[in-house]
DNA sequence: TGTACATCAGTGAACGCGCGTTCACTGATGTAC
DNA sequence: TGTACATCAGTGAACGCGCGTTCACTGATGTAC
């Protein structure tokens, strides 16, 4: 049947980015083989190096991507809150502790599911993440001083980057946590969501 | 050489377990091998299934032990500080998000290491952790509810456990995240961690 | 536009290595008398 | 207390499997004329 199309290969290195992408979230870089992800991308696993030149290659594209469907993700919120940043943050707080987003890490945020494989896998993995977590942070800064202009209240841009940092860590941490204890405690794993949720709305 | 003392083979377990604690939480569980730890312990790999039926086996035994050294940590700075919750509150905060936790895994929080692992690794193993992230919320809120007694502040049981839930996630995401950049953007790693340091101890 | 040939993406077998696990062996420890 | 024997923790080789990677092959695509 080979050779296929142009078009088709980009296709299918597309599908092979996705398929890695999901299952490295859901079990880690390590824990999923290449022979796994060229079947879950609908291929047999030889031709994997037409597309990359190894692994680590690959992990470094999912790192790099990773937050790109986040990122489109919040620009989606704010531009269904023009005129209320209040309300944008609070969509975007309330959509990322969900029960849904904690049992999906293969679909969810690269931030949380991936953060822990970033810190071990070196500084050029680190820095494809560092990429998108600055954009993430950035995005969250001009949040909270549109929050504050729309109501009249002051604030340095220092200030609201140190919000949008505390707010983002605290974020990811409870996701991080409620998804550890949440086959073994759904309830205190609940708790954690409910929780943060509630209280990341009251700022 | 061998057979070897009881005494002196409890001893040889406990510094296998001791070699995975520092493992697992520096490179993963599934990033490092039986030989590998087993040589850290100072020993070679056959003997490893007389302490243990498989690796699994020891895993689990460490996310058992793993909040044990922190709960230790945690009631040490209780007793430092027997008149003032406050203060203790303060220290615990300040001694989790520092450059060098963030620089030390291996004899760092079990929690921040093992989180992201300990959900991928089943309910077994989440079991584990739960017991462990249960003592650990219960002394965190029990220190929150002293430190309102102290300042005669009113504050209900629940509403206190809700800070120490939101403050513990704060924390283990602030640590995960300083520790994902922390090679390729040392700056930002800083950043991650001054930054929730300063706002949580404004609570 | 048609033809002839080079290219090269996917296939599936194969390679080599490392890993978790097993095993025969050793000899000091534990124990039964 | 002493002796004779069973036990069993550590050693290091070996096994089997899965993984990342390579490779010969195929045949449709791309391209040169």
């Amino acid at each position: 049947m080979p050779r296929i199309t142009q078009e088709q290969k980009r296709l299918n290195r597309e599908r092979i980015v996705r398929a890695a992408g999901e299952g490295f979230r859901l079990r880690g870089v390590d824990g999923i083989g290449i022979e796994d992800l060229m079947k879950a991308a609908g291929m047999t696993h030889g031709g994997f190096y037409n597309h990359f030149s190894s692994k680590e290659d690959l992990a470094l594209e999912v790192y790099r991507r990773g937050f790109t469907d986040s990122l489109d993700a919040l620009a989606a919120i704010r531009e269904a809150h023009p005129r209320s940043a209040r309300a944008a943050l609070r969509d975007m707080v309330d959509g990322y502790l969900t029960a849904d987003h904690r049992d999906h890490p293969e679909t969810g945020c690269a931030s949380a599911a991936l953060a822990v494989d970033a810190g071990r896998h070196g500084a050029t993995a680190q820095a494809e993440y560092r990429r998108g977590l600055e954009g993430y942070l950035g995005a969250i800064t001009e949040m909270v001083l549109d929050r504050a202009r729309q109501s009249g209240t002051e604030l340095t841009a220092a200030e609201a980057r140190e919000r949008a940092v505390a707010m983002f860590s605290q974020m990811v941490g409870a996701l991080v946590l409620s998804r550890a204890v949440a086959e073994a405690d759904p309830g205190l794993s609940d708790e954690v969501l409910t929780t943060n949720r509630r209280r990341l709305r009251q700022r």
